[in-house]
DNA sequence: GAGTGGTCTAGACCACCGA
DNA sequence: CGGTGGTCTAGACCACTCT
């Protein structure tokens, strides 16, 4: 049985249900929380806070679903076993190799405007023959070659430079030029490397290459980037944490 | 701008939430609420179907969830651009072959209870040498091999016979003797294949094969199963739909 | 300014679990 | 049986977006 104590700022912009779930979070992180350990009860851990019980339910289901904690009507709320690992998120793999300190670098490989192929206009819900940027990045990691990149986007999401999109990545300019990520729909899968992506891999032709595919949508939900990447298969993989509601 | 009208059965088990979020769904896939069709704001969804608007907004917040509605404040509720696909579940291989028709069959390869290796001890949270039932079987659909499946198990888990085992599949056989599948963390990588795994799945050796760890976690939090996996990359690749709260 | 979703409260009743 | 999470209500105020 573990209560908790923590310190709710009610001025701040962040929502209490947030506060709360990203201290528990860190006492799971920190092992203050062991794996198995049994929650108080809703109503109690609500008390200890002074906050309603929907919003410390709130709290807890974030947390709920992202693996991290199980519930069992009846009785109670639990650590997870288990080490933890990160769920997928919606961010670029620039995003995770400056996390992981990897001295990203990118090579802008192609950079141009062009009639959209059917299969692309397909994916962006565009007019065959509109006009998209058509992307191919290099892009390494600890001075090793990491993944190829191709990108399209509708013309007028991208008039970045190829020095920018070197520097920051893709996805901050896009961010930073009002566009909003919300849904992509992944497919991940394997095939051998061809001679050009081999070559360009630092790879054996023929060699295992994973492969990813992404239709990205903003907040209004139009198709906003399609996306077909290919990963030297070891020195990458995907982690997916899966959680099932009752 | 679109409404609801639906039959809400208030006696039924099946929460509110869960009746009106089936049913927008529903609406979405058979093409009644087109790809970017704007929904009635929260206040009059939920007076149309005689609902509180907490309720009304959790059902609308699964579909959120599950990547088929976009919500923007200030300015509302729209259905995502792009083809529908179905997020990764919880389910195995199994089901998802059953539900597409592909004539599954399994065939059990081995099937014996032995002391864990580390490795596995790990995974499964259990003292090493500890007694783990391993299962090997090789998938086939359509008549074709798909995978090889490693599976390890805590040995009180699975006192399932070989015979059952093929017929059924591990997951459903798991579910009717009370283990509750919650969370699942997986890593999907890429490789090529031993000359022993290109034997069973009939492809050449060396060719690029798809690879998924998976260990499982009951209600509980605890372990109850690790998986390793490799799958024919010109017939298999995995679905993801990636959802980003802001 | 009008309209939208985002958050929060203080209750209520129920279904399920374990002793 | 008591304790737990699961669902639901009827309000309230706020932050943001568009015009």
């Amino acid at each position: 049985m573990t209560g908790l104590s923590v310190e709710i700022d009610r001025s701040s912009p962040v929502p209490l249900y947030f506060q709360v779930a990203q201290h528990i979070e860190r006492e799971i992180e920190e092992g203050r929380l062991a794996p198995g350990a049994r929650l108080d009860n809703e109503i109690q851990l609500a008390d200890q806070l002074g906050l309603s019980r929907p919003t410390m339910r709130r709290a807890i289901q974030e947390l709920v679903n992202k693996g991290l904690l199980v519930r069992k009507r009846g009785v109670g709320t639990q650590v997870v076993h288990g080490q933890i690992k990160r769920p997928v998120k919606l961010t670029s793999l620039f995003d995770d190799l400056t996390r992981a300190n990897q001295r990203p670098r990118t090579e802008v490989l192609a950079h141009d405007a062009v009639a959209a192929p059917d299969s692309i206009s397909v994916e962006l819900n565009l007019r065959p023959g509109d006009t998209v940027v058509r992307l191919k990045r290099l892009r390494w990691a600890a001075d090793e070659p990491l993944a190829i990149m191709h990108n399209w986007l509708p013309a007028e999401l991208c008039p970045f430079s190829a020095q920018r999109l070197s520097e920051l990545g893709l996805y901050p300019l896009l961010r930073s030029s009002g566009v909003n990520m919300r849904v992509a729909k992944q497919r991940i899968g394997a095939r051998a490397a061809t001679a050009e992506e081999a070559r360009l891999l630092g790879v054996k032709r023929g060699a295992a290459v994973l492969t990813m595919t992404r239709t990205a949508f903003d907040d209004s939900g139009d198709a906003v980037e399609f996306g077909d990447h290919i990963y030297r298969s070891d020195s990458y993989s995907f982690e997916v944490t899966l959680v099932d509601q009752p």
